[in-house]
DNA sequence: TTATATTTTTAGACTTGTCTAAAAATTTAT
DNA sequence: ATAAATTTTTAGACAAGTCTAAAAATATAA
């Protein structure tokens, strides 16, 4: 069974959504998401429905069926494979791989997804920090908590980013904050929510909406 | 300014075409060559006349306009820099990695397929001993001659194939006939044309179809 | 709870690329 | 050189995916 690119990135968007909402995924949410109109999400919200790939009632909103959970896991391997590959092997920056690897993610051939995750070492975690599905389509979980959520004093590793927008990847790249440094809290600021922290031997002042968006994993 | 895959499938096609045969390109040529109808030929041969790719006169074939040639050129670029990429880095075998490059000769990215050329160390030909556009739409010509016309006690180094379908490269693979060796003509049969051929320290006999399809290079 | 605002769906249209069937042009053969 | 065969184009239809505008359903508010 094979899908349009049209449908594997509707598929995609409701994952989306749907990991983060917990309810049926609005027409409209889906809409903004996909950068389209509500009566296209319609439609193609009957189409998928009658692939049985997702639950949809009239005006309910839709949910994924198992089935496109699953196709939705393997599209998302394959992104973020991609995107391991160019931040790893061809040099680029994790800011300037989403939409290059928002193309490559449709190629369908399996094996070129297999030789492509043993050619990168079977990454776990694609250059965000988010996690690889593997072939069947599993997730593995990962525990880690947002550094706005951390006390004074307390410290971590950065795993990830919550946004992975190029104006924030490259805010980071300029702060010299990457992924595998240790972050300390050294104080909060409780009038603005910022906070002071530790990274490396450097410290510096970042504000609440920057702390609200790093993945520190704790020992 | 971009081109849907089925425009640089149907420039790719001509281009193809129009090399081989030096005249304007037939509307029933096209179709066979793309496994479609004449009618959806002529349609979108009216359009890239529209958009200045080719040069078409009802009833009287298409031509790529210097515009056309060099859009065919850097989807070939793309095709056989990904072909390499695939037995070179993944490890595929070069009669699997046709359909795989088909799909991924369509990806947009300039910088991709920069970064890929000096990953891959810029190379000249791909693995079926064709040779790779530059980034310019510029073909290196490499002087290479057909076995077939070789005379007896002649020799060269296997650089390419001319039919590369995969039942001609796993008959090469079988018979241990590989690009880099040298092939030296031990005789030829007048009565079928086929010849004994000696690659490496072996002597075998190979059918005209076999000569003909196999690229020498002569120093 | 009835009126208003918002969300969602429907209806109809448009684009790209394809097809079939028929008409027109060209080529081949007698 | 005219008839027959072949090639090519046109005309009209269809599928996928999108859109706008209007209708229907649902949610919100007085």
């Amino acid at each position: 069974m094979m899908f349009s690119q049209a449908e594997e990135n509707y598929i995609k968007a409701i994952y989306v959504l749907d990991t983060k909402t917990k309810k049926g995924v609005s027409t409209n949410l889906i809409a903004e998401k996909m950068q389209t109109k509500a009566s296209s999400v319609t439609d193609m919200l009957q189409k998928l429905s009658d692939k049985q790939l997702v639950v949809y009632k009239k005006y309910q909103g839709a949910q994924l069926s198992v089935k496109g959970k699953k196709i939705a896991a393997l599209v998302i391997r394959k992104h973020r494979l991609w995107e391991t590959f160019l931040v790893n092997k061809l040099n680029f920056s994790w800011d300037e791989v989403h939409d290059i690897a928002e193309q490559l993610e449709h190629i369908q051939s399996d094996s070129l997804i297999d030789k492509l995750d043993n050619f990168l070492d079977y990454p776990t975690v694609d250059p965000h920090g988010d996690p690889i599905p593997d072939k069947y389509g599993e997730l593995p979980s990962i525990e880690k908590i947002i550094l706005s959520t951390l006390q004074v004093n307390e410290s971590g590793i950065c795993v990830g980013v919550l946004d992975s927008s190029s104006d924030f990847l490259q805010f980071l790249d300029k702060q010299k904050i990457a992924l595998g440094q240790r972050i300390t809290v050294i104080s909060k600021e409780p009038f603005d929510d910022s906070l002071t922290i530790k990274v490396g031997n450097r410290e510096l002042s970042i504000s609440q909406k920057i702390a609200h968006n790093l993945y520190l994993k704790i020992e």
